[in-house]
DNA sequence: ATGAAAGCGCTAACAA
DNA sequence: TTGTTAGCGCTTTCAT
């Protein structure tokens, strides 16, 4: 059984393709109902489906859009996709969802990829700074695109962004609030913007505050879990703090699993704040309090900027704001 | 800036498309050195990406396979994908990821969507069994697609399956071993194969060892953590059952927050076994026991099994066995 | 209201 | 070893 073309269509209609095309893509001004109408009826009875790539290849529009996503593991990437996807369906766009695995060449082949099948536009949410490679690919060519949160935040190029900083700064406000003076924080990557910015948010309040963060409370880790976890089974017996601020949730997780086995107890000997407010830690016990982002609106945010970007209308950045959301793990000292 | 294209490259080499098309596709034997050199001084120079489109038109080969997974937000299934990925990026196809949200209309769409972009192929996870639609679009496309997970599990179309049955009859077994009798049983969607295969195996395992299972312990529950805390808030305190058998372990997280809004105590008070082994539930405490699947692994299977297809390599479908992982959440009954 | 024909960027016979 | 040419399935002028 061949595949059914335009052709196909025309000669069991007994029109032309050109008439076939005109019913497809619903430019029926000046067409008589009947002759749509057989059209419609042929295409129906044979189940036919028009080739997109042919389109493509002469519309030059592939009504394909890439979203690269650095770890889709991290539950928050999954709520990042919804809100991508949905977007980009409601404007008959479809996703090809990329996974780059935190890894830069993955990234820069993905990057390649999308471009060699003619995405109308990518979405990147990098794994950190743009290589050297992924900067070139994105300034040389023509494809549009739009950064999410990580990456550079720069005034160079329109993108989705947290205000990360504010994050990090209610986090601490939160911390202080409750009477929390030995406070350690367990960062993301160095090399990760928004990581960094969370970090300097948190300073900011501990400094307004007159509270010491001493460098050895500032725990390096990867907003991996099982990183999380290793490093706080090594600093939690050995340091006295009465709180700590996670720059993720996984993270946080990590730190609970330590907690748990060392034989501490949350939040009475140890509070905890996460960053993302993933859903899975409702599930944690207790409750994990987190900065909150709104992740499918970001999504979804940026997915409407970029086809913005594609169809040539106006359009600029958004820093969406984080909010605290207090839960169980966070508790006032005595 | 326009798009350079092959036309151009050959212009500026000196030579035909002909032999651009060549060097591009490697179709060297009997080719000068210069001639192949030069053309590819010149792509690197002016950063040439051939059209997949165009290609794509010709050979009759997108190099795109789609996924169709029925809850990105399970992770589940971003597990699924990992493992589709790499395999699906070995070949040197890309993968579109797509999220059904559990809607038939929206796999369907997904459906049709895939094959007008020609994929070269679909993995489909169906939300549940195939609607009739889908039924349809699968069988009247030469489209090549394999079956994974959820959906008919027949003869009639290779796919990769988890022994579900043995995964509940092991969750059965296991508990009964540590002396239960009061047993309830939280299950997925009741039209949904894999959660009644779970119950199945599971009832399987109590008949063996002759114990009731009451139909008022059968739960329904959805696969989704916050139907699960709902029923599980509603049921605990009415009944009095030792442990309880999860069909997913985002079912088994709500439990958990059940129970500890109750004040039950895991597993001291009631034992709790899940299904999956998701990754991050190594971070609830007491960490849960479960049926372990290899999803990743299933993942690559699927693909590897799905490029056979499609590549006219005889192959036939998978069962995977699931394992038991004892963790902290059950426990011998006094 | 409809059709003929050109061409999107590429591959693949077939020629030379 | 290289080039000429005919399409792939479709949209889009330009005619009629």
């Amino acid at each position: 059984m061949e595949k059914v073309t335009i052709k196909d269509i025309a000669r069991e209609a007994g029109v032309s393709i050109t008439t076939v095309s005109r019913v497809l893509n619903k430019k029926e001004e000046g067409m008589s109902k009947e002759t749509r109408e057989k059209v419609l009826r042929v295409i129906e009875k044979v189940n036919y489906q028009p080739n997109q790539l042919a389109r493509s290849l002469v519309t030059k529009r592939s009504k394909m859009l890439g979203l690269i996503v650095p770890n889709i593991s991290n539950p928050f990437f999954p709520e990042l996709c919804r809100g991508a996807e949905d977007e980009a369906n409601k404007s008959n766009y479809s996703l090809i969802i990329c996974n780059s695995d935190d890894q830069s060449e993955k990234e820069e082949n993905y990057l390649r990829l999308l471009k060699e099948q003619q995405v109308d536009g990518i979405l990147l949410s990098s794994k950190d700074q743009l290589s050297q490679t992924s900067k070139i690919q994105l300034q040389e060519s023509k494809t549009p695109f739009i950064i999410f949160d990580r990456g550079e935040e720069s005034n160079q190029h329109p993108g989705v962004f947290l205000d990360n900083e504010k994050g990090g700064y209610l986090a601490g406000q939160h911390l202080i609030q409750l009477g929390h003076t030995q406070i350690a924080c367990l960062t993301g990557p160095t090399n990760i913007n928004n990581s960094q910015k969370r970090l300097a948010g948190f300073q900011r309040a501990l400094k307004e505050a007159s509270i010491e963060l001493p460098e050895s409370f500032i725990l390096t880790g990867d907003f991996q879990m099982d990183t999380a976890h290793r490093i706080a089974r090594e600093f939690l017996p050995n340091n006295t703090v009465t709180a700590i601020f996670a720059c993720n949730d996984l993270m946080a997780c990590g730190i609970y699993q330590a907690a748990h086995e060392i034989g501490i107890q949350i939040p009475e000997q140890l509070s905890i704040i996460g960053f993302d407010d993933i859903p899975l830690i409702t599930a944690l016990i207790p409750k994990l309090t987190t900065i909150r982002q709104n992740t499918y609106e970001m999504g979804r945010k940026a997915i409407e900027l970029l086809i913005n970007e594609i169809e040539h209308k106006p359009s600029e950045g958004v820093i969406f704001e984080p909010t605290l959301v207090v839960r169980e793990s966070t508790k006032k000292i005595n």
